[in-house]
DNA sequence: TTGTACGCGTTATCAC
DNA sequence: GTGATAACGCGTACAA
């Protein structure tokens, strides 16, 4: 049986009151301290956190809400936050969605609130696909503080923190790629219309076609929403054998993989019959002799940045203040390959 | 404020002992049962876990102790975990390693385990790096449960769970693939010589020789124990260079791809050059023209089988009965690539 | 079947 | 600075 501060207290014949005092960095007199440090050693003292919990209100956890875990920019999000709570002393209480079409998905993101409120978590960290934001709802009248990841939720927008990347300057630079090497009948893949990021995406790449003044050709900015894999795929080559495009855009990193697969059944080479641009390090494998330019996210300072955040949030929320919310919008950086071809 | 079972009690007249037993599926009379559900609809009520947990002494919380999320072996498992856990009542505490070396990562995973048990989890499953276990022996000596995935620690073998594929078996399998297409000149590269895992695959590499009759050359039985990435691939590429060889197996995800790398490096083409079988689905991504043989393990099967083991420990700890340790082994499966050059 | 009273380990509020 | 004592919300003998 573990010891409590009631054996510490027996132990040093001092009363609860001062054990718990110590224990929450409170002042005692110089001997007092000692001889509780000592019988902590001696009965190898640890502090009830589920007690504490009851009296506090509070669980040392933090929800994390994430898609479920098909790509690597999502499992180094993960990892970094999972990393950086704990620094900060949270424990991460992860829940992850089961693959699923958009409706299930959107159940998904529901029961994940329901279960890790029910649970007990401080606060919740989530990478939204729920555009709405309905279900964040419920943890804001509760007071727990949230956290976006990747998108924005507008209409939540004074009430959640969150960090994200520059998605407009992220496609643009890449849609910039393409068009300084000279390709000028480029055709780029987006998320489903309803998606935020995918917007802000497509706008950035007609952001760089405006800027140098050509035209933005609608049936070349293509959204897939609520496609299953297979029939994307099917899209993809019909958008490339209609427009037999020269380059290529793809603005997230299952898009790029379907891209590359569509690509390969056309039997089209990367880069000398199609130029490619895509996301989130999909095709920059070891052993590919083509590796992809792509935009790369910073994952590990989105994941860092989302945590202080948290925390941040979570040390004002104790003391009883109330937390501006916070946005951060991160610089995505280019990795170079040799997937573009000039012309 | 949330209401407790005392607003319940206060609402229809009952007591609180009748309310609790409700709650944990006693029997009440009909009436009652029905004046307590309305009121627990009415009152939006939840049972407080937290005060639950302070009085059961457990916390609905599995911890999971995973090295750094660096490959897809190591996502999809904790995706899946995590889905069955949940679908089991448990919520899922994640703790991932820091990247590092042997030391760094041993000190982490002691640390892991103080950190989960300090915030209290009621069970452990574990792929560890550790392999002598001894991060293991605290939670079992508090009479925590372990599942161990992927590696089995021998010295625990009587006191712990495991559940990891027929590595053995899996190796060998793909040694015959390369056997099969009339190699005969193979390098094979393995995790650290401590690591069982390595070990297990390089004894089926070996198995797979002999029992053709063929002679094994340690030389080309290579285990790459502690070494970075880089010097891993300036590893490879010398064995490439001395022993010239027309097959190479990698043993794991990360060995997979720096072989990929080295051979690229070499300027040496898959298969024309050299035929490969690697392993967990390095080198099949979508857009490659050559896509790798592989040992793919079921991911989903492991995840599953862990957290019900894991479950079904935790429900006869909670009985007080002894549960028996279980031992899952789980058969690999091939995909056929197109990495493999008959000869 | 139902209700009372107590305990789980900790924190917080007072007097002292 | 210190120490009783009352919560926190729930489970559970025990008695009714």
């Amino acid at each position: 049986m573990a010891a409590t501060i009631k054996d510490i207290a027996r132990r040093t014949g001092l009363g609860l009151a001062t054990i718990s005092k110590y224990i929450n960095g409170g002042n005692v007199l110089p001997k007092n301290r000692e001889a509780i440090e000592e019988a902590i050693r001696a009965l190898d003292f640890k502090v009830n956190e589920t007690a504490r919990n009851l009296k506090t209100r509070h669980t040392g956890y933090v929800g994390l809400v994430m898609p479920a875990l098909t790509n690597s920019f999502i499992m180094q999000i993960i990892q970094q936050i999972q990393l950086q709570l704990r620094a900060n002393g949270y424990g991460t209480a992860l829940y992850c969605s089961a693959p699923g079409n958009e409706e299930i998905r959107r159940q998904t993101e529901l029961e994940a609130i329901d279960f890790l409120l029910q649970k007990g978590v401080d606060g919740i960290i989530n990478l939204p696909q729920n555009e709405d934001g309905v279900h964040l709802l419920k943890p804001l009248e509760l007071g727990i503080p949230v956290t976006l990841i990747d998108k924005q939720i507008p209409e939540l927008a004074d009430r959640v923190s969150s960090v994200m990347i520059d998605n407009v300057g992220a496609a643009r630079a890449a849609t910039d790629e393409l068009l300084n090497a000279g390709h000028r009948n480029i055709v780029a893949f987006f998320h489903g219309e309803t998606n935020y990021t995918g917007r802000r995406r497509a706008e950035g790449f007609m952001d760089a076609l405006r800027q140098r003044g050509y035209p933005v050709d609608s049936e070349r900015v293509v959204f897939m929403g609520g496609l299953g894999r297979g029939s994307s795929v099917d899209r993809i080559r019909e958008k490339l054998r209609q427009y037999q495009p020269t380059g290529v855009f793809a603005a997230n990193s299952g898009l790029t993989s379907r891209v590359l697969e569509a690509l390969e059944l056309e039997d089209l080479r990367v880069p000398d019959n199609v130029s490619v641009v895509g996301f989130d390090g999909v095709g920059i494998e070891d052993g590919r002799r083509i590796k992809l330019y792509s935009m790369l996210q910073p994952t590990e300072q989105i994941g860092t940045t989302a945590a202080q955040i948290m925390t941040e949030q979570l040390h004002f929320w104790a003391k009883g203040e109330v937390f501006p919310p916070q946005v951060r919008t991160l610089p995505a950086t280019l990795f170079v390959g040799n997937s573009i071809r000039r012309i």
